[in-house]
DNA sequence: CTATATTTGTGCGTATGTATG
DNA sequence: ACATACATACGCACAAATATA
């Protein structure tokens, strides 16, 4: 399941929908999106994160991967 | 022998021990009470959940299926 | 500086899902 | 049918970091 919600908001990455560097959904909406438990929803982004797709900040939010030719 | 298993969980459905949307014992419980491997307990809910008298929910639990006229 | 709210990080226990021997 | 192990998922609680009033 987290897979699959991994796979929706790698879609969304992809389109444009999520552009880089924009912040999306806290693991709180994805739960309330989804119906899913927060462990999963953490493990949908674990998964993004690991393909380098997507970063975190604690405290801040979890942010689409700036390209290789953006700046800080 | 998860043959027996199930029809004793049937009857107890059917009887009211079990009433729709009661969360019925995990399959440790199962393994417990019958003294047999998880992997009888499983077939035997899976046998349940076949004919439609019971669902799972991973993380949750296993519980007797609601009536059709039950709301959510 | 204090207090509150939001968000990610971490840990625990329990239950089902899947795979292997 | 047995035994074991790991993956996935739910729920809860608390900590740490950040932002805001």
């Amino acid at each position: 399941m987290y897979r699959q919600i991994a796979d929706i908001i790698a879609k969304r990455i992809a389109d444009g929908t999520y552009p880089p560097r924009r912040r999306i959904p806290s693991e709180a909406q994805i739960c309330e999106e989804f119906g899913v438990s927060r462990r999963t929803a953490r493990s949908a982004y674990a998964l993004l994160a690991e393909q380098g797709l997507i970063v975190t900040a604690p405290g801040k939010g979890t942010y689409v991967k700036p390209q290789e030719s953006e700046d800080e």
